[in-house]
DNA sequence: CGCAGTAGGTTACTCGAAGTAAGTTACGAG
DNA sequence: CTCGTAACTTACTTCGAGTAACCTACTGCG
């Protein structure tokens, strides 16, 4: 089998077993096993066990970014940006919740580095918010647009943990829950209002 | 030495290491030279590495209780419960920042239970926020009250890791940037309001 | 055809750390 | 002063991450 499509293969069943097991749970030879597969060619393509972790939450940032981007391609009003925006994150959480788990839960605690991937997850999403902001309110202090931004993706983040228990509550609605809670305080800030004219 | 103040004394040092190392990187040897003890005192009291990290978790969780606790207890109007509810929590973050980096990204992924254990916390402040509201607003749905809550409580949880890379940003400013954005929301779902009189 | 180089793969180890069995010391009560 | 127990230790076993060394089959080329 070629290395491109083994990795992948890798990757798959990996991001299964953690997500199943846990990362501590989880030894190299049951992934190998699994995969069909000795260990040292996990070690050939990944180096270490956290190599293979951060190769899984890698991929499905990639994926998140590029959803997410296609989402907000076509929006106009910074509301219509930020409602796409949650809905493309709570429809992928919906469809990945497996790895969802694994990259949420499991990696943070478990390896400095790959607590750094999910930290970059986590800064694309802030600077994307942040980006919608500022380029609403060129005024804004940094500072400001910085913690907003941080405020939104952990209020949606952690509502995402919070639909996977209630299986009544899909994407539609979960993005419906966070526009409530925070559309008011986040428009109250923003100055350059898109349909209205700028009063000052 | 007595059990509980030996106890109490591994938490300590058991605490401070894995926050420096992170939990995987340390050894339960290490630990115990740390202590001055050997490491079949730590399996005697904590039965495993995992129980030690619980112990820890658990030992956070009842002094961030308290603390809260005795904040809101003078709160009059929901802005005020919610306002000092934040300021508190910011408040301990600040004054254990090792040990809160340590819950939030070392614990949760290693070990299930552990997770467990931080999940509870949240659920301690959800439930927290959720009986607020509800005190305020009887009429709510539940789920839209328990979305709520869930939201506070992820934004809050974000901007208190956002506030350790910010060294000029304290407890207050924090709680200030969270009532911004998330209190004009949650106000406008709130029936009973304290001051002026409910008009229908 | 035959053979060289390499991609893809394996077996069989080392080593470090979690967890344990069995034994030792200190010390207060009868 | 000896019995019982709480607090503690040394010396293991076991398991899993990571590695060294070796193998195999295919592809291109004289």
């Amino acid at each position: 089998m070629p290395k491109a499509q083994r990795m992948a293969q890798m990757l798959t069943v990996a991001e299964e077993i953690f997500a199943e097991q846990g990362y501590l749970a989880t030894s190299m030879d049951e992934i190998a096993e699994r995969v069909g597969v000795s260990k040292p060619m996990l070690y050939e393509y990944f180096g270490s066990k956290e190599g293979l972790l951060i190769g899984c939450i890698h991929r499905a940032r990639t994926e998140l970014r590029e959803k997410t981007a296609a989402a907000i391609a076509g929006a106009g009003s910074p509301e219509e940006f930020l409602r796409l925006g949650l809905l493309a994150f709570f429809e992928f959480i919906d469809e990945h919740r497996r790895s969802w788990a694994l990259l949420r839960q499991e990696a943070a605690v478990a390896v400095p580095s790959a607590q750094e991937e999910v930290e970059g997850i986590r800064q694309q999403q802030t600077d994307m918010i942040g980006a919608v902001l500022a380029s609403f309110t060129p005024d804004i202090d940094p500072l400001e647009a910085e913690a907003f931004a941080e405020i939104v993706v952990g209020a949606t983040e952690r509502l995402a943990v919070w639909m996977e228990r209630r299986p009544s509550v899909g994407p539609a609605l979960a993005t419906d829950y966070v526009m409530a809670v925070i559309w008011p305080g986040v428009s109250a800030r923003l100055t350059k209002l898109p349909a209205p004219a700028r009063p000052a």
